[in-house]
DNA sequence: CAGTCGTGGTG
DNA sequence: TCACCAAGACT
Protein backbone atom coordinates (compact mmCIF):
# COMPACT_ATOMS: atom_id res chain seq x y z
CA UNK A 1 0.00 0.00 0.00
CA UNK A 2 1.32 3.80 -0.88
CA UNK A 3 1.39 6.01 1.90
CA UNK A 4 -1.68 8.30 -0.75
CA UNK A 5 -4.66 5.92 -1.53
CA UNK A 6 -4.47 5.44 -5.45
CA UNK A 7 -7.71 4.43 -6.38
CA UNK A 8 -8.56 3.23 -10.06
CA UNK A 9 -9.58 6.13 -12.71
CA UNK A 10 -13.06 7.59 -12.38
CA UNK A 11 -13.29 6.25 -8.28
CA UNK A 12 -13.44 8.90 -5.41
CA UNK A 13 -10.71 8.98 -2.94
CA UNK A 14 -11.43 5.76 -0.05
CA UNK A 15 -9.43 7.58 2.64
CA UNK A 16 -8.94 11.52 3.84
CA UNK A 17 -11.82 13.60 5.16
CA UNK A 18 -13.55 14.34 1.78
CA UNK A 19 -13.82 10.73 1.55
CA UNK A 20 -15.65 10.15 4.62
CA UNK A 21 -17.83 13.08 3.90
CA UNK A 22 -18.93 11.04 0.53
CA UNK A 23 -19.47 7.92 2.78
CA UNK A 24 -21.71 9.42 5.07
CA UNK A 25 -23.58 11.18 2.22
CA UNK A 26 -23.91 7.46 0.89
CA UNK A 27 -24.63 6.22 3.88
CA UNK A 28 -27.89 8.77 4.54
CA UNK A 29 -28.90 8.54 0.72
CA UNK A 30 -29.17 4.56 1.15
CA UNK A 31 -31.12 4.95 4.86
CA UNK A 32 -33.61 7.36 3.08
CA UNK A 33 -33.99 4.98 -0.02
CA UNK A 34 -34.56 2.13 2.12
CA UNK A 35 -37.33 3.71 4.75
CA UNK A 36 -39.63 4.76 1.11
CA UNK A 37 -38.94 1.88 -0.94
CA UNK A 38 -38.15 -0.95 1.08
CA UNK A 39 -40.48 -4.24 0.65
CA UNK A 40 -42.65 -4.94 3.64
CA UNK A 41 -41.14 -8.53 4.71
CA UNK A 42 -41.95 -11.02 7.16
CA UNK A 43 -38.52 -11.77 8.47
CA UNK A 44 -38.26 -7.90 8.61
CA UNK A 45 -41.10 -7.23 10.94
CA UNK A 46 -40.88 -5.85 14.48
CA UNK A 47 -42.40 -9.47 16.25
CA UNK A 48 -39.50 -11.64 13.96
CA UNK A 49 -37.55 -14.04 15.84
CA UNK A 50 -33.94 -15.09 15.01
CA UNK A 51 -34.92 -18.28 14.59
CA UNK A 52 -37.10 -17.02 11.61
CA UNK A 53 -34.00 -14.48 10.33
CA UNK A 54 -32.26 -17.93 10.40
CA UNK A 55 -34.63 -19.62 8.56
CA UNK A 56 -35.56 -16.55 6.09
CA UNK A 57 -31.42 -16.47 5.13
CA UNK A 58 -30.79 -19.79 4.03
CA UNK A 59 -33.98 -20.06 2.42
CA UNK A 60 -32.53 -16.91 0.22
CA UNK A 61 -29.79 -18.44 -0.35
CA UNK A 62 -29.51 -18.56 -4.16
CA UNK A 63 -33.47 -18.47 -3.99
CA UNK A 64 -35.78 -15.87 -4.64
CA UNK A 65 -37.66 -14.06 -2.33
CA UNK A 66 -40.70 -14.61 -3.55
CA UNK A 67 -40.38 -18.23 -3.73
CA UNK A 68 -39.41 -18.46 -0.10
CA UNK A 69 -42.00 -16.16 1.13
CA UNK A 70 -44.92 -19.04 1.25
CA UNK A 71 -42.39 -21.67 2.39
CA UNK A 72 -40.93 -19.27 5.35
CA UNK A 73 -44.82 -19.33 6.28
CA UNK A 74 -45.06 -22.03 6.46
CA UNK A 75 -42.07 -23.52 8.63
CA UNK A 76 -43.13 -20.76 10.99
CA UNK A 77 -46.08 -22.00 11.45
CA UNK A 78 -45.26 -24.99 12.09
CA UNK A 79 -41.69 -24.96 13.60
CA UNK A 80 -42.27 -21.41 15.55
CA UNK A 81 -38.75 -22.39 17.44
CA UNK A 82 -35.54 -24.21 16.58
CA UNK A 83 -36.60 -27.14 18.94
CA UNK A 84 -40.23 -27.77 17.02
CA UNK A 85 -38.25 -28.59 13.84
CA UNK A 86 -35.37 -30.42 15.80
CA UNK A 87 -38.13 -32.81 16.99
CA UNK A 88 -39.02 -33.82 13.61
CA UNK A 89 -37.15 -36.11 11.35
CA UNK A 90 -35.03 -34.63 8.90
CA UNK A 91 -37.09 -36.17 6.61
CA UNK A 92 -40.09 -33.60 7.38
CA UNK A 93 -37.83 -30.73 6.98
CA UNK A 94 -36.86 -31.67 3.49
CA UNK A 95 -40.85 -32.46 1.87
CA UNK A 96 -41.59 -29.29 3.76
CA UNK A 97 -38.82 -27.34 1.93
CA UNK A 98 -40.87 -28.10 -1.22
CA UNK A 99 -39.20 -27.01 -4.76
CA UNK A 100 -37.44 -24.17 -3.26
CA UNK A 101 -34.19 -25.98 -4.70
CA UNK A 102 -31.02 -27.10 -2.79
CA UNK A 103 -32.91 -29.24 -0.59
CA UNK A 104 -29.56 -30.49 1.53
CA UNK A 105 -30.04 -26.51 2.88
CA UNK A 106 -33.39 -28.29 4.79
CA UNK A 107 -31.42 -30.65 6.05
CA UNK A 108 -28.60 -28.56 7.51
CA UNK A 109 -31.27 -25.81 8.65
CA UNK A 110 -32.71 -28.98 10.61
CA UNK A 111 -29.27 -29.69 11.83
CA UNK A 112 -28.80 -26.19 12.86
CA UNK A 113 -31.92 -26.92 14.89
CA UNK A 114 -30.78 -29.58 16.70
CA UNK A 115 -27.46 -28.21 17.90
CA UNK A 116 -29.06 -24.97 18.85
CA UNK A 117 -32.17 -27.24 20.91
CA UNK A 118 -28.62 -29.29 22.65
CA UNK A 119 -26.58 -26.97 22.74
CA UNK A 120 -27.80 -23.60 23.07
CA UNK A 121 -31.00 -24.09 25.56
CA UNK A 122 -33.27 -23.14 22.46
CA UNK A 123 -31.68 -19.96 21.66
CA UNK A 124 -30.02 -18.90 18.56
CA UNK A 125 -26.21 -18.06 19.22
CA UNK A 126 -25.72 -14.01 19.35
CA UNK A 127 -22.53 -14.04 17.58
CA UNK A 128 -21.42 -14.27 14.11
CA UNK A 129 -18.76 -16.70 15.85
CA UNK A 130 -21.29 -19.04 17.30
CA UNK A 131 -23.83 -18.76 14.32
CA UNK A 132 -20.52 -19.55 12.20
CA UNK A 133 -20.61 -22.52 13.76
CA UNK A 134 -24.09 -24.33 12.77
CA UNK A 135 -24.34 -26.15 10.31
CA UNK A 136 -25.28 -24.69 6.74
CA UNK A 137 -24.71 -21.06 8.05
CA UNK A 138 -21.26 -19.31 6.05
CA UNK A 139 -20.12 -16.03 6.43
CA UNK A 140 -22.75 -14.09 4.79
CA UNK A 141 -25.35 -15.95 6.79
CA UNK A 142 -23.61 -15.11 10.50
CA UNK A 143 -23.42 -11.70 9.45
CA UNK A 144 -26.32 -11.22 8.33
CA UNK A 145 -28.15 -12.77 11.34
CA UNK A 146 -26.05 -11.12 13.28
CA UNK A 147 -26.61 -7.52 11.93
CA UNK A 148 -30.64 -8.41 10.87
CA UNK A 149 -31.80 -10.10 14.44
CA UNK A 150 -29.43 -9.07 16.70
CA UNK A 151 -28.44 -5.59 15.89
CA UNK A 152 -24.96 -6.03 15.66
CA UNK A 153 -22.07 -4.53 13.62
CA UNK A 154 -21.35 -7.04 11.00
CA UNK A 155 -19.84 -6.49 7.47
CA UNK A 156 -22.12 -8.24 5.33
CA UNK A 157 -21.24 -9.15 1.45
CA UNK A 158 -23.86 -10.88 -0.27
CA UNK A 159 -24.18 -10.99 -3.86
CA UNK A 160 -26.22 -7.78 -4.04
CA UNK A 161 -24.01 -5.92 -2.24
CA UNK A 162 -20.89 -7.26 -3.88
CA UNK A 163 -22.96 -5.92 -7.35
CA UNK A 164 -23.43 -2.59 -5.61
CA UNK A 165 -19.84 -1.97 -4.68
CA UNK A 166 -18.44 -2.94 -7.70
CA UNK A 167 -20.97 -0.67 -9.93
CA UNK A 168 -20.86 2.19 -7.29
CA UNK A 169 -17.33 2.07 -5.87
CA UNK A 170 -14.99 0.00 -8.38
CA UNK A 171 -16.60 1.21 -11.36
CA UNK A 172 -17.41 -2.19 -12.85
CA UNK A 173 -20.15 -3.84 -14.11
CA UNK A 174 -20.47 -7.00 -12.82
CA UNK A 175 -18.13 -8.08 -9.30
CA UNK A 176 -15.89 -10.55 -9.84
CA UNK A 177 -16.72 -14.37 -10.36
CA UNK A 178 -15.84 -15.01 -6.84
CA UNK A 179 -15.74 -13.17 -3.16
CA UNK A 180 -11.88 -11.79 -3.14
CA UNK A 181 -10.39 -10.66 0.19
CA UNK A 182 -10.08 -7.30 -1.42
CA UNK A 183 -13.88 -6.94 -1.57
CA UNK A 184 -13.95 -7.81 2.25
CA UNK A 185 -12.11 -5.13 2.92
CA UNK A 186 -13.73 -2.25 1.05
CA UNK A 187 -17.42 -3.42 2.20
CA UNK A 188 -15.69 -4.03 5.97
CA UNK A 189 -14.18 -0.23 5.17
CA UNK A 190 -17.39 1.07 4.44
CA UNK A 191 -19.53 0.12 7.26
CA UNK A 192 -20.77 2.66 9.56
CA UNK A 193 -18.95 2.49 13.39
CA UNK A 194 -22.39 2.85 14.63
CA UNK A 195 -24.53 -0.55 15.30
CA UNK A 196 -28.17 1.00 14.14
CA UNK A 197 -26.21 2.75 11.26
CA UNK A 198 -24.64 -0.60 9.88
CA UNK A 199 -27.40 -2.17 10.07
CA UNK A 200 -29.11 -0.04 7.74
CA UNK A 201 -26.34 0.47 5.58
CA UNK A 202 -26.05 -3.26 5.47
CA UNK A 203 -29.90 -4.04 4.44
CA UNK A 204 -29.90 -0.44 2.67
CA UNK A 205 -27.57 -2.22 0.17
CA UNK A 206 -28.98 -5.00 0.03
CA UNK A 207 -32.18 -3.94 -0.87
CA UNK A 208 -30.77 -1.40 -3.48
CA UNK A 209 -29.21 -4.27 -5.32
CA UNK A 210 -32.16 -6.44 -5.12
CA UNK A 211 -34.58 -3.81 -6.13
CA UNK A 212 -32.68 -1.25 -8.43
CA UNK A 213 -29.02 -2.10 -9.39
CA UNK A 214 -30.24 -5.31 -10.44
CA UNK A 215 -27.47 -8.06 -12.14
CA UNK A 216 -29.23 -7.46 -15.69
CA UNK A 217 -31.13 -3.81 -16.40
CA UNK A 218 -30.81 -1.77 -13.17
CA UNK A 219 -33.15 1.07 -13.09
CA UNK A 220 -30.79 3.92 -12.54
CA UNK A 221 -33.26 6.53 -13.06
CA UNK A 222 -34.17 5.17 -9.56
CA UNK A 223 -31.06 4.91 -7.67
CA UNK A 224 -30.31 7.47 -4.75
CA UNK A 225 -26.63 7.24 -5.72
CA UNK A 226 -26.99 7.37 -9.88
CA UNK A 227 -24.74 10.56 -9.11
CA UNK A 228 -22.15 8.90 -6.65
CA UNK A 229 -21.98 5.70 -8.80
CA UNK A 230 -18.43 5.47 -10.55
CA UNK A 231 -19.84 2.85 -12.87
CA UNK A 232 -22.14 5.42 -14.23
CA UNK A 233 -19.24 8.03 -14.20
CA UNK A 234 -17.42 5.45 -16.81
CA UNK A 235 -19.83 5.11 -19.47
CA UNK A 236 -21.71 2.11 -17.75
CA UNK A 237 -18.46 -0.56 -19.50
CA UNK A 238 -19.58 -3.43 -20.01
CA UNK A 239 -18.83 -6.58 -17.52
CA UNK A 240 -14.61 -7.42 -18.61
CA UNK A 241 -15.43 -11.13 -18.14
CA UNK A 242 -18.00 -13.73 -19.19
CA UNK A 243 -20.37 -15.01 -16.50
CA UNK A 244 -19.92 -19.13 -17.28
CA UNK A 245 -23.58 -20.17 -17.44
CA UNK A 246 -25.28 -22.84 -14.98
CA UNK A 247 -25.40 -25.93 -16.81
CA UNK A 248 -28.95 -28.04 -16.10
CA UNK A 249 -30.06 -30.25 -18.84
CA UNK A 250 -28.98 -33.91 -18.58
CA UNK A 251 -27.18 -33.38 -15.18
CA UNK A 252 -26.48 -35.29 -12.29
CA UNK A 253 -28.20 -32.21 -10.38
CA UNK A 254 -31.52 -32.36 -12.69
CA UNK A 255 -31.65 -36.05 -12.23
CA UNK A 256 -31.21 -35.59 -8.52
CA UNK A 257 -34.23 -33.25 -8.59
CA UNK A 258 -36.66 -35.45 -9.95
CA UNK A 259 -35.59 -37.91 -7.94
CA UNK A 260 -35.94 -36.23 -4.68
CA UNK A 261 -39.57 -34.67 -6.20
CA UNK A 262 -40.33 -38.84 -6.11
CA UNK A 263 -39.26 -38.98 -2.48
CA UNK A 264 -40.87 -36.14 -1.23
CA UNK A 265 -43.87 -36.88 -2.85
CA UNK A 266 -43.78 -40.84 -1.51
CA UNK A 267 -45.27 -41.89 2.21
CA UNK A 268 -43.26 -44.84 1.45
CA UNK A 269 -40.23 -45.86 0.39
CA UNK A 270 -40.00 -46.61 -3.29
CA UNK A 271 -37.91 -49.51 -5.07
CA UNK A 272 -34.96 -48.93 -6.46
CA UNK A 273 -36.55 -50.89 -9.66
CA UNK A 274 -38.91 -48.02 -9.97
CA UNK A 275 -36.34 -45.33 -10.03
CA UNK A 276 -34.52 -47.31 -12.89
CA UNK A 277 -36.95 -49.30 -14.63
CA UNK A 278 -39.49 -47.91 -17.67
CA UNK A 279 -42.24 -46.69 -16.37
CA UNK A 280 -44.30 -49.62 -15.42
CA UNK A 281 -48.07 -48.39 -16.54
CA UNK A 282 -50.33 -47.90 -13.89
CA UNK A 283 -47.66 -48.24 -10.87
CA UNK A 284 -48.33 -46.35 -7.87
CA UNK A 285 -44.49 -46.67 -7.00
CA UNK A 286 -44.50 -47.49 -3.48
CA UNK A 287 -43.60 -50.48 -2.19
CA UNK A 288 -46.69 -52.58 -0.59
CA UNK A 289 -49.06 -50.68 -2.59
CA UNK A 290 -50.40 -52.76 -5.72
CA UNK A 291 -50.58 -51.29 -9.00
CA UNK A 292 -53.59 -49.49 -9.90
CA UNK A 293 -54.47 -47.45 -12.97
CA UNK A 294 -54.73 -43.82 -12.86
CA UNK A 295 -52.58 -41.70 -10.67
CA UNK A 296 -53.42 -38.40 -10.11
CA UNK A 297 -50.85 -35.98 -11.00
CA UNK A 298 -49.00 -34.08 -8.14
CA UNK A 299 -47.88 -37.91 -6.45
CA UNK A 300 -45.41 -40.51 -6.43
CA UNK A 301 -46.46 -41.88 -9.93
CA UNK A 302 -46.24 -38.33 -12.16
CA UNK A 303 -42.93 -37.55 -10.07
CA UNK A 304 -41.07 -40.62 -11.42
CA UNK A 305 -42.95 -40.21 -15.08
CA UNK A 306 -41.17 -37.00 -14.89
CA UNK A 307 -37.64 -38.62 -13.80
CA UNK A 308 -37.94 -41.12 -16.70
CA UNK A 309 -38.99 -38.02 -19.16
CA UNK A 310 -34.95 -37.05 -18.49
CA UNK A 311 -34.29 -40.42 -20.49
CA UNK A 312 -31.18 -40.63 -18.07
CA UNK A 313 -29.12 -43.65 -18.68
CA UNK A 314 -28.31 -45.97 -15.14
CA UNK A 315 -25.17 -45.11 -14.84
CA UNK A 316 -25.74 -41.34 -14.40
CA UNK A 317 -29.48 -42.44 -12.35
CA UNK A 318 -27.77 -44.70 -10.10
CA UNK A 319 -24.42 -42.00 -9.76
CA UNK A 320 -27.35 -39.42 -8.69
CA UNK A 321 -29.23 -41.97 -6.49
CA UNK A 322 -25.72 -42.35 -4.38
CA UNK A 323 -25.17 -39.07 -4.48
CA UNK A 324 -29.02 -38.24 -2.44
CA UNK A 325 -27.53 -40.82 0.08
CA UNK A 326 -24.20 -39.69 0.77
CA UNK A 327 -25.42 -36.62 1.45
CA UNK A 328 -27.82 -37.80 3.64
CA UNK A 329 -31.20 -36.85 1.44
CA UNK A 330 -32.53 -40.62 0.75
CA UNK A 331 -32.12 -43.40 3.06
CA UNK A 332 -31.96 -47.09 1.80
CA UNK A 333 -34.09 -49.49 3.18
CA UNK A 334 -35.19 -53.15 2.25
CA UNK A 335 -33.99 -52.13 -0.92
CA UNK A 336 -36.05 -49.01 -1.58
CA UNK A 337 -35.25 -45.56 -0.33
CA UNK A 338 -37.38 -42.82 1.30
CA UNK A 339 -36.96 -39.16 2.77
CA UNK A 340 -34.47 -39.34 6.39
C1' DC B 1 -10.15 -23.38 -5.02
C1' DA B 2 -12.95 -24.86 -8.69
C1' DG B 3 -16.74 -27.88 -8.77
C1' DT B 4 -21.11 -29.20 -7.12
C1' DC B 5 -25.59 -28.63 -5.63
C1' DG B 6 -32.26 -27.22 -7.50
C1' DT B 7 -35.66 -24.54 -9.21
C1' DG B 8 -38.51 -21.35 -11.74
C1' DG B 9 -39.06 -16.56 -13.31
C1' DT B 10 -37.50 -13.47 -16.88
C1' DG B 11 -35.10 -10.19 -20.28
C1' DT C 1 -36.95 -19.29 -26.87
C1' DC C 2 -33.25 -19.98 -23.76
C1' DA C 3 -29.39 -18.58 -21.14
C1' DC C 4 -28.97 -15.99 -17.17
C1' DC C 5 -29.81 -15.38 -12.52
C1' DA C 6 -31.33 -15.47 -7.30
C1' DA C 7 -29.89 -12.88 0.61
C1' DG C 8 -24.26 -19.33 -0.58
C1' DA C 9 -22.17 -23.36 1.68
C1' DC C 10 -19.19 -26.98 1.48
C1' DT C 11 -15.53 -30.06 -0.17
Amino acid sequence: MHAVARTREGAAPQTGPEAAERLARLHGAVADWFEAAARELPWRAPERTPWGVLVSEVMLQQTPVVRVLPVWREWMERWPRPADLAAEAPGEAVRAWGRLGYPRRALRLHAAASVIAAEHGGELPGTEEGLLALPGVGAYTAAAVAAFAFGHRATVVDTNIRRVHARLLGGDALPAPSLTAAEQRRAAALLPHDDDASVRWNVGVMELGALVCTARSPRCDACPVAHECAWRAAGEPPPSYVPKGQAWHGTDRQVRGAAMAVLRAAERPVARELFTAAPAPGTPGTLGTPPRPGIAPGTVAAALARLHALNTGPEQLHRALEGLIADGLAVEVDGGLRLP
